[in-house]
DNA sequence: TTCCAATCTAGACAGTGACTAGATTATGCC
DNA sequence: GGCATAATCTAGTCACTGTCTAGATTGGAA
C-alpha cells in the first residue's frame, strides 16, 4: 500500500518478480535495482532479506528445489517412473525462471543450508524413483542408472528452455526417451 | 610485442582469454574491460571484433560448435555410438569455457550464421552417430530417439560441469548411459 | 606514394552491485 | 499501556561495467 514504510512481503515479491524475469530474459537480466524499482521500495531493500544478488538466486533455486521435490512426490510414490521423467520435466516448463538457477554453480551458494536440504529432498525423490524399476531393467549398476536417468530429462528440461528442441513437446520426449532408457 | 599499436591477433587472444575466464568461474565473470586489460588494450578495443559482450560469446559458441563437430566426426564414422557419447562428454570437459555458452539462448545471438553453419556440423554429426544404430535397439522413432541422445550425453555434461556429479567419471556415466539407453 | 579500410585509443555516459550510516516500523516483554 | 530491541527500509556513495562516440594509428593495395 502507498505511503507505508515497510512493504509488507518484499522477500516474496521479488522472488516472484525474479522469477518472472529470468524466464523472460535470463538470470543476466535481473537487476536488483529494477526489482526494487517494480516493488516500489530503495534501490538497498533487497539486500536486507538476501544480502547480495548470489542470496537472490540461491533463495530461488532452493525455492526451485522444494518445488521440484513436491512435484516427483505423487509418481515416485505410485513407482511410475515414466509419470515421475514427463513431472520432472513439465516441472522446469512451468517453472522456467526457478529451474534457469537451479543448476547453475557461477550463479548461487552451494554452502546454502536450506538450498541443501530442498536440494536433498529433489534428489531423494529421484532416487527412489529409480529404486521402483524392475533390476532387469537395469543394464548398469543402479547408481550409474540413476545418474543416467537425471542427466537425461534434466538434459531435455535445459535443451527445451534454451530453445534447442523447436516443434517438440517436451513432455512427449520425457515419455519416449523414460521408454527408450527403462525399455 | 610491446609498443606496438596493433595487438597482431586480438580476436583470438580475447576469445581464449575469454574460455579460460568463463571456465574459472563463468560467463558472468567475463568483463570486456579485464579482457582487454589483459591484453594490453584499450577498454574499447574488443568491441571492434566482437561488436558487443553478445558478439563474443555467439563468437565463442561459433567455435565451441565447430571443435565439438570434429570430435564427434571420427567415431561417427567409425558407427561406434558409445564411443561418441564418450567424445561428446570429454569434449565438454575439455572445453567448458565453450561449452558454458553453446546452449545459452540468452547470451549469443542465434541470428549470426557462423553459429548456424557450425551447429548444424555438431548437429549432424550427432544425428548421423544416432543413424547407425541398429534399428531393432530403438523402441521409439528415430528422432525421439535422436533427441533422447542428444539430451542423455548434454545432460551428463551440464551436471559435470556444473559439479551436480562429484566422485564421478563423466566419461564412465557417459559409456555406461549410452549402454543403458540403446542396449 | 597515396588512399582506404582495419585497428586501436581516449573520453564520456548511464546503469549496476555493494557498502555505509541512519531513519522508520514491528514485535516481544514489562 | 509503554519500552527496548530487532527487523526493515532509505539515501548517499563508490568503483566498475558495457556501450557509444570522435579521432589517431597502422597495414596493405593501387
Amino acid at each position: 500500500m502507498a505511503g507505508t514504510y515497510h512493504h509488507g512481503d518484499l522477500r516474496a515479491h521479488v522472488l516472484a518478480a525474479a522469477a518472472a524475469e529470468i524466464a523472460r530474459s535470463g538470470p543476466d537480466g535481473v537487476s536488483l535495482r529494477a526489482l526494487a524499482r517494480d516493488a516500489g521500495v530503495s534501490h538497498g531493500a533487497p539486500a536486507h532479506h538476501f544480502g547480495d544478488r548470489r542470496g537472490l538466486f540461491t533463495a530461488l533455486a532452493a525455492e526451485g528445489f522444494g518445488l521440484l521435490a513436491d512435484a516427483l512426490a505423487t509418481s515416485v510414490a505410485a513407482g511410475d517412473f515414466a509419470r515421475t521423467a514427463v513431472d520432472y520435466v513439465t516441472f522446469a516448463v512451468e517453472h522456467p525462471g526457478h529451474y534457469a538457477v537451479m543448476f547453475r554453480a557461477d550463479l548461487i551458494d552451494p554452502e546454502d543450508s536450506e538450498l541443501q536440504r530442498q536440494e536433498g529432498r529433489a534428489r531423494d525423490a529421484l532416487r527412489d524413483g529409480v529404486a521402483t524399476l524392475p533390476p532387469e531393467r537395469l543394464a548398469v549398476p543402479a547408481e550409474q542408472a540413476r545418474q543416467a536417468a537425471w542427466a537425461l530429462v534434466h538434459g531435455i528440461a535445459s535443451l527445451h528452455l534454451d530453445g534447442a528442441l523447436p516443434r517438440t513437446d517436451p513432455a512427449d520426449l520425457a515419455r519416449a526417451a523414460a521408454r527408450q532408457l527403462f525399455g
